[in-house]
DNA sequence: CTGAAAGCGCTTACAG
DNA sequence: CTGAAAGCGCTTACAG
């Protein structure tokens, strides 16, 4: 035993004015599990005990450890739990961007979920970028996560091998994976843009364009869904315009100025999301051009403008809280061994049909 | 030492095919700055080194390790990292609102500056309550956070001795304080507020009208900053409706309809942020009132749409990425016992004057 | 520039 | 229901 740590426990017996925590030498300078178990008189397995599975300690015991860490004000160490039990109760999360609502609805299911069974969580952007996601995964390593959160399910073999070889389970939201292996909770997001495509063709329009930005896998499989839909009506999908750059209201003006140049006769347009399809709608009301008698709009995801703006605009709502929400149930079953009845997960979709169209 | 520790090494002497990692015994199964040591030659110590100070290390033994490292996958436990030192290289950040575009933008601006020093950072969203705000400030607690970043500077005197006396700073954002113990980044609400008035004043509106949400406190500063304004220049300020909830874009049409009913000749409204004064416009667009002549409208903060409506929003400028930066910068700063010059930052504010008034 | 020893504060794996 | 011993994987504080 070292001479330092007698004087470091001087603060757990202060001459009663003696508030402050003072830090000398190693750690933190914080209540202890066994300063309370001493203040208890149990050993500091029992407070351990009545921590993490208080059924396994005699209620008096229990009731005297609640109180004395109550009295002095003991917050567990994680960092020392996680070293001894080889569980960090984090979750690495990956989500593409921060700055587009639709994901921090998805963040806000999973924090409901994770955070009520004690979990914390490490949100990590990618920018829509694989090898951000990876340089990410690698550093969340450190923190030894129990599970990740990722979206899509364009990950790269490597990576996949590197959290299946360390035990890391994943759940993979916003898309459905054909490999039963892959736990996925999302929806079609080629069945989404192909529906678009019919609600166009049930209204009579004869020249739909697809404009998108960022050009994710799936805003590409929307695009794909939606020429197909085309195609069958007897439809010509060419007009589009695809800009790999960030998704923005004023970028959808641009591209409704770039569709019009490039299709004159374009009388629907069928945005990737709904900040393009807001900046479509201003663009139409200085332009003039009337929504939706000569100009249709349909956006994806229905965020909060999407139904208030004038015309209202037709879109597809899509499940983002319950993605996170039930991607975070899926994968703390997952943890906890619990079987898994599907591992994945339709969650659908629905066309909100306003005005716009 | 233990018999257990022999087996679980077998997996860095593979028989070439073993490329899984098992788990046995305690611990994660992973490879150890022991592993990385002994395959380099060297101790732990020296291998500890090369990553955290490389200056000590003798530049063969540092190549020799950090080829090592690349060979082996050694990612170092922070868990391991954090008990030993003392310090965790984690930030407890607590902003109002994710769903909020503001705070979004401030969270990207901690990210950049503190990721690049290594901090890693627990989110949380205390939902405008100060409640909320101490349970995950206590929570956050048990991750031995070095320092938190939070958001006002209406935190109550417990929860301010807690972290003087845990030794934890904490750099206060979006407002300024008086007290200078207090280490803050951001504007003046009350400014900001009273240029608004100004503002209306010079264009000539004579029953401006200011309408809030969510009433957190600096939303009560600016209606004071407001409210200051329209008395000085011999205006009535009582033409107002604050309402306790969430702030949408769907509400700021609701209290327009407020505002009209008990201020039938309002002819300009300041709405404490750009959600609301969207709203507005989009219910001003309804009813067939025409901005600016009919109705002026002004918002708060500046989010993509204020600049693409028809007619664009005028609003306040808010430097909320800046403010998350600098305010990062300022705590790390701290966290290093570097000389603090000002410990209230203020970053000010833009008035961006728009088609809406 | 390098290393052996001890310790950080928990939990695992036993043993009673 | 309870506890003593050992260990998790790092870093501190020395000593050379």
């Amino acid at each position: 035993m070292s001479a330092k740590k007698t004087p470091q426990k001087i603060k757990y017996s202060p001459p009663s004015d003696t508030q402050k925590v003072v830090r000398r030498g190693r750690g933190t300078g914080r209540v202890t599990i066994t300063d309370v178990a001493r203040a208890a008189n149990v050993s500091p397995m029992t407070v351990s005990r009545a921590l993490t599975s208080p059924a396994l300690v005699q209620q008096k015991s229990r009731d005297k450890i609640t109180a004395v860490i109550q009295k002095l004000g003991y917050v567990p160490n994680q960092a020392a739990s996680t070293l001894a039990s080889a569980k960090s109760r984090v979750i690495g999360v990956i989500v593409p961007s921060l700055t587009n609502a639709v994901f921090i609805d998805t963040l806000s299911g999973i924090r409901d979920c994770l955070s009520q069974a004690g979990y914390h969580f490490l949100i990590g952007e990618s920018s829509y970028s694989p090898d951000k996601e990876r340089e990410l995964i690698a550093t969340y390593m450190a923190h030894a996560p129990d599970g990740f959160l990722l979206t899509g399910i364009e990950q790269q073999e490597s990576l996949r091998m590197q959290l299946a070889s360390n035990n890391i389970p994943a759940v993979r939201m916003y898309d459905l994976s054909k490999n039963s292996n892959d736990l996925t909770v999302g929806f079609s997001q080629v069945k989404a843009g192909y529906s678009v495509a019919r609600h166009f063709i049930e209204r009579g329009y004869k020249r739909p364009a697809f404009i998108a930005a960022q050009l994710d896998p799936r805003a590409m499989k929307r695009r794909e869904g939606f020429r197909k839909g085309l195609v069958e009506a007897g439809l010509d999908p060419s007009a589009e315009v695809l800009l790999p750059v960030p998704s923005t209201i004023e970028l959808g003006a641009q591209l409704l100025a770039k569709i019009l140049e490039q299709t004159p006769d374009c009388d629907a347009v069928f945005c990737c999301n709904d900040d393009l399809a807001l900046g479509v709608l201003f663009e139409c009301q200085r332009r003039g051009i009337a929504v939706p008698t000569q100009m249709a709009i349909a956006g994806f995801n229905d965020l909060p403008w999407a139904a208030q703006s004038n015309p209202a605009i037709t879109t597809i709502v899509t499940p983002r809280y319950d993605i996170g929400y039930i991607a975070a149930e899926l994968l703390l079953k997952t943890l906890k061994g619990q079987p898994i009845e599907k591992s994945r997960i339709d969650l659908g979709f629905e066309l909100a049909i306003r005005a716009s169209t």
